[in-house]
DNA sequence: ACCTGAACACCGTTCAAGT
DNA sequence: ACCTGAACACCGTTCAAGT
């Protein structure tokens, strides 16, 4: 689809200087300083000099830096989004939530990008393969079309909001277990019986993955709205 | 609690001089900006111009930028997060959940806080409150301690994720509806039957507000694998 | 057509020095 | 004890000019 980047860059049959720099060494480039350095690494201007080229020249080939991280993320969505699919229409849904879920938590920097406007939109089709997936279950398992979006929306907040908190509650200290008293210590026992019965002992069990039972309740919850019609709910 | 916070900047027993910035004055003027310029204008230099002091004098009162924001969000909290509770437990926690979603769905600013670090922690009372309710509220109906600490980390996902991803999508262009074709105009409909068809309907679709619909399923939802002896489940 | 250096317009935070 | 100017160490992006 892209002439410029499948090729190298030797002459064209338009005139010009011919480029030093293509979509795919940029892209290149970026997962590399990633690796090597750590996403916080980069930046336009790092990832300019990693390519040896001035930080102005990488506009000629993405709009911006969202727009490079969205590309970044569809690559390695293309190499990762491949799930079994099982025949179960709810259980499809679980497991191509459950693929989206686990590409993301492998990529520590998608949090950076997940919230950008139309992110949805700029995906491409192995991401929205599992899109697909999703709403044709919801379809499959009786609702209408808005309910069927209704469904996916809902899940991707709640996989967003998974991946965000997560991401940034990970870094700093080592385990979130020996951190000082989490909530304050001066927590009123008669006002919060529950809070103050679990006290510090609440890190260790928000360390706890709660998102695997949780989105197949919040599936079985959504799809028992829809009617009776719904398909069959295995015993897990 | 903090002795500084209370009195007017009167000289106080110890020696030195006397402040001319409080913690509330920097509240108040923070206010005073996002109210008047927007909240993306709320900078640490913009605050300190406002208050007619130097940039550095606002680290002797707040700790950081994030700091400073989880004081305010906090303090708007005291005042919106005061709901008339129901007394079935299963509604407690729909309504808590609730609370919490639209008092940070009416801060538009709440976004850039809302996943730092320790964040339920330093919470004050008015937001604890809900916290305990909602957990209370699981526990009533069945579910051991840590079944509940999963249950509101899940409604905190998923309400987490809601508040991110429509903060970032809303700003742009007037409405979602006027936007060039949402799905990549060469979707292929053999491969995304479903999408193909919802086309460029689904911003329409995507703009109808599935949170609370999604809230009550999702509790039930959790609700449902604690066991049979869960609250009443009213008709609605 | 492609690339560049320099500039623009900012950030949050630190710190030695002043009062 | 409190406040300050100046500096530190950066950002992403634009643009006139070069090749």
């Amino acid at each position: 689809m892209d002439p410029v980047s499948a090729s190298p860059p030797t002459s064209r049959g338009r005139s010009g200087r011919p480029p030093l720099t293509s979509r795919d060494d940029i892209l290149r480039a970026a997962r590399q300083v990633i690796e090597r350095d750590g996403w916080e690494q980069l930046t336009v201007r790092r990832l300019a000099a990693e390519l040896g080229v001035g930080a102005a020249t990488l506009y000629h080939h993405v709009r911006d830096k969202d727009d490079l991280l969205i590309q970044l993320l569809d690559q390695q969505a293309d190499e990762a989004l491949r799930p079994d699919l099982p025949d179960d229409p709810r259980e499809r849904i679980v497991v191509a939530a459950t693929a989206i879920h686990d590409a993301l938590a492998a990529t520590p920097w998608a949090a950076e990008v997940l919230t950008v406007d139309g992110f949805l939109g700029r995906l491409g089709p192995s991401a929205l393969a599992l899109v697909e997936v999703i709403v044709a279950g919801a379809v499959a398992c009786g609702s209408s079309e808005s309910q069927a979006v209704d469904l996916f929306r809902n899940l991707w907040y709640f996989t967003v909001g998974e991946i965000l908190v997560r991401a940034r509650s990970r870094s700093g200290r080592a385990t979130a277990a020996d951190r000082d008293t989490f909530f304050p210590a001066d927590l009123d026992a008669a006002r919060f019986p529950h809070l103050a019965a679990i006290g510090d002992r609440w890190p260790e069990l928000a360390a706890h993955d709660s998102f695997p039972e949780g989105l197949a309740a919040f599936v079985d919850g959504q799809l028992a709205r829809i009617g009776p019609s719904h398909a069959s709910r295995p015993s897990r």
